[in-house]
DNA sequence: TAAAAAATCAAACAATTGTTTGATTTTAAT
DNA sequence: ATTAAAATCAAACAATTGTTTGATTTTTTA
């Protein structure tokens, strides 16, 4: 589905209300009323409220993939070191579109929409096996232990970072760092969180102290 | 608000439908026939149905504190061994109570309801306090390590076990482990989170290899 | 510029929402 | 057994829900 102008300005705002209020807390006239449109442009555009959540998930999901694979293949790279790469490009992803991640997580935890359940899960799956190749990889090459639980690991990467993005203005209050402006806090953040998994990750990967 | 037994069978049918669809996606006539009770029932005993979201709410976590509290003071553990009992405690506390906590993930990430939210952050900031004491003894003992950012290492706790609830089929699926009972699954669950999580906080607590 | 297509709109649609009413039944107290 | 309180109920309430309609305007095409 391609998407114009003004549809993409009404997924961006039902994005954002989706997020603050909910699926089912956020009414399409809301949605239509913040986007500056009529509310019969929803139903004529997509369909459905429904299925608008749909290009919403197509939107967003789409461009993920490419990156992720073509950095798996790279050879110059030690396993380690993608490794690291990889939750780089997870904490950047959730933080960029934070709204649709809060969403996401609403939509995982009520099995609502089996459609988008469904892309969800293949996109899950699709990544462990990615990971899993990759570190398969680096127990070959001796640098990674023998026992690791994939699952549990990126459940780890995962949760932590949803986690800290949901209760970032907490975390802000509690380290006193009110002073900052939100582009320095977010950057200091992301920072914290890369250091914070990768020596997590390292502890369970390698073998070293 | 001391509940009866009418009351607690409406919110328990409550919170099970409003982790499976969500606050907003369940209606008071959902609840009212799943309970086996009439409509008016509800607004009857909690006076609406936001208030007995906040009734259902206190009800869970009225109970929690004290454990905690005295497991801190407990002067014949070791903080290392206090801090891997925690991790215990709050697996065991999510699993035993699920439903309840896909709740509390969707009023968090929704801004909703204010007076559960400034509940919810109260027990979130005892918490983090009773951890940092924990931690702080640690360190006075020379066993964990000086610079430790106590909020992103609860993240990790709270992130890994709620990530694994919520897609544990999964998990299960990945692992095929379809055969085992449901109850027999779920302790594997419980027993192999609580070893990661360790070797986790223990990697970035102890200098210990 | 004329015709066709796309976009926009106010209004209406039936269905569902949370809540209240007022009568009736059940339970408890005297 | 009588009275008072609590519980239960079907029905109705107004408000909001997602969606459709049919007319009107704007844009594109020829």
């Amino acid at each position: 589905m391609e998407l114009n102008e003004k549809q993409i300005q009404i997924i961006e705002t039902a994005e954002r209300l989706f997020a603050e209020r909910g699926f089912d807390g956020t009414s399409v006239r809301d949605i239509a009323d913040d986007a500056g449109v009529n509310v019969a442009m929803i139903s004529y555009y997509f369909g459905s409220k429904e299925k608008m959540m749909e290009a919403l998930f197509e939107l967003r999901v789409g461009s993920v993939k490419i990156r992720v694979e073509s950095l798996i293949k790279d050879e110059s790279l030690s396993p380690l070191e993608k490794v690291n790469m990889l939750i780089d490009e997870h904490i950047d992803r959730v933080m960029q579109k934070q709204c649709f991640h809060k969403i996401m997580m609403g939509v995982v935890a009520t099995n609502k929409n089996p459609a988008i359940l469904k892309a969800a899960n293949s996109v899950k799956i699709r990544n462990a096996e990615v990971v899993t190749e990759l570190i398969k990889d680096g127990q070959k090459k001796g640098v990674f232990k023998k026992k690791i639980d994939v699952i549990l690991m990126m459940n780890t990467m995962v949760g932590t970072v949803s986690q800290t993005m949901m209760s970032q203005t907490y975390y802000r209050e509690f380290n006193k760092q009110q002073d900052m402006s939100d582009e320095e806090f977010e950057l200091l953040l992301k920072r914290r969180l890369s250091i914070h998994i990768k020596t997590l990750f390292k502890a369970i990967l390698t073998n070293e102290a």
